[in-house]
Order: C-alpha cells, then sequence, then structure tokens
DNA sequence: CTGGATCCCCCCTGATACTG
DNA sequence: CAGTATCAGGGGGGATCCAG
C-alpha cells in the first residue's frame, strides 16, 4: 500500500499539523485528564498534572480551547473561578488519547528494559570493537 | 473518578516518560508510516516525512530502536542498505496511533475552522473591549 | 545511500514578580 | 484563584560538511 496517493498524502499534512498541537506531551496529558475527570478547575487540573508550571498549563488550555477541544467557562465570583472541560469533539479525541495512556501503562516497564539491554549492547560493542560495525544488530 | 490514587498516578508518572518520546511528532509518523508501509530504507522514511531532516530522522529512529520500538537492520552492501520496521512492541502501539491519525484526518478541518473562529472572536473582543472579559466564553 | 559531527539560532520552557 | 508580563537558559532542530 503506497503511502503516495492523494488520501495518503493529505493524512500525513493533516498529522503534521495536528501533531504540532495534539503531538505536545502537555496537550495529552490535559486531554487524557479532563477525559477521565470530566471538569476541573485550573488549578486542580496544575496539581494533578505531574512538572507542569503554571505558565505552560496556561498556554496549553488556550490553544486546545482555540482548536475547539476544551471549553473555558468563567464564574464572575470572587475569587474567580474558570473551569475547564472537554468540547464534543475533544470528547472524540479522548478516545485514541485513552489508548494512548493505557499502551503507555502497559508498555513502560518494557521500554525501560529494552532501554537498558540497549544501552548495556551498546556499550559493550564501543568497548570490545569500534570498527566492524558491520552487521545487523537485533 | 478521583486521579490521585496509586495507580493513576503511575499511570501518570508513565504517561510523562513515554511521551518524552512518543509525544514527539517524528516519532508519531515514523511509526505510524512504518506500521502502514511494513519495511522501509533511510531514505524512503524521508521522503514520506514532511518537512524531516536528516538529522531529525536518524535520532528519532534510533530513540525508537532504543526503546524496543523499530528493528534496524544493516545489510553489509555497497551502497549501503537499512531499513527499519516496527518490533512486536511497536506493532502494538500502531493500534494507538492509528487511531490518532485517523482522528487527525477526520478532524483535522474541524479544528481550522475552531481556530479560524476562535481568531475572529479574539480579534472582536480586543477591538470592542478589553476590560469586560468577565463572562463565558464558548 | 546512510549516517556521524559540528555550528548555531530560535523558541520552548521554567522562574519570578505582579494584577484583578 | 487565575491568570499576565518579563527575563534568562537549554536544548530542539535545521544546515552543512564529511566519512564509510
Amino acid at each position: 500500500m503506497p503511502i503516495t496517493d492523494t488520501s495518503k498524502s493529505a493524512n500525513c499534512l493533516a498529522m503534521s499539523d495536528v501533531l504540532n498541537r495534539i503531538g505536545d506531551k502537555w496537550s495529552v496529558m490535559v486531554v487524557g485528564i479532563l477525559g477521565k475527570s470530566g471538569t476541573l478547575r485550573f488549578n486542580e487540573l496544575k496539581r494533578m498534572i505531574n512538572g507542569i508550571s503554571q505558565r505552560m498549563l496556561t498556554l496549553t488550555l488556550r490553544n486546545l480551547e482555540r482548536d475547539g477541544l476544551v471549553t473555558r467557562t468563567i464564574y464572575p465570583e470572587v475569587p474567580p473561578r474558570v473551569e475547564y472541560s472537554l468540547t464534543k469533539m475533544g470528547k472524540t479525541l479522548d478516545g485514541p488519547i485513552s489508548s494512548l495512556w493505557d499502551w503507555s501503562s502497559d508498555h513502560h516497564q518494557a521500554i525501560l528494559e529494552a532501554r537498558a539491554v540497549y544501552d548495556t549492547r551498546e556499550g559493550a560493542i564501543a568497548k570490545e570493537n569500534t570498527r566492524k560495525i558491520a552487521y545487523a544488530r537485533g
């Protein structure tokens, strides 16, 4: 199945564009968490997402809102309250995101082990022989 | 369903770690294309991925190989030939990636429209009134 | 053809301080 | 609480040259 036909090329460009937003780890985490929790306030999100800065959360939420994936509701109270949740389109994205989420927790350990194996082997190769790399690895 | 329990926190960390590699747009594109095409050579991949540089393709493939998601096979020929394909674990990732891929092509247009609407509305708000932002948007 | 090595710039990101 | 404004630093990523 060649990728060079029109539909696949279009997919490629769509992916490239969408991934510039969605491929960002913070966006994935926000969508994933909102998908699981429903509606959250700014600082609730901030506390749930490991290591995100206030600035990045603000930017991420703005971009998601701009792309029509997240709704932002301001309650004119004091102290201020702003709630975020997924739009209808955002909810459709939560499916693929959840798949990715599940895959991550299922294979995280395997990836860590693969890295360890790779690093060990590369280290051994480098120490043993730096010239004869001309054979298949794996 | 609170996110604060142990399993969800673990998922959060797994996501964070995995997304540092997988969330990268180039990795997603490489896995997606390899999943669709099976086995490809370096320059075949480079031609198929819109806008990737040689350096980034090399680094991306190395990282994917290190994480046990891609196999790299060197044929000691002249000119050199190197073929890449997904490992068993890589193939399991292709499922979620394909979902994301399909979602992208399905919703790309909607996202573009949402951006246009957002930008128009923001522009109008900024021009009309910069003080009274204290109402719900969306 | 498949990369390794190098230079270098831009922007992403975090930290901090301030406002409503 | 929910941001905005500003500054500074690091690294992601492109361009280029060279090697096997």
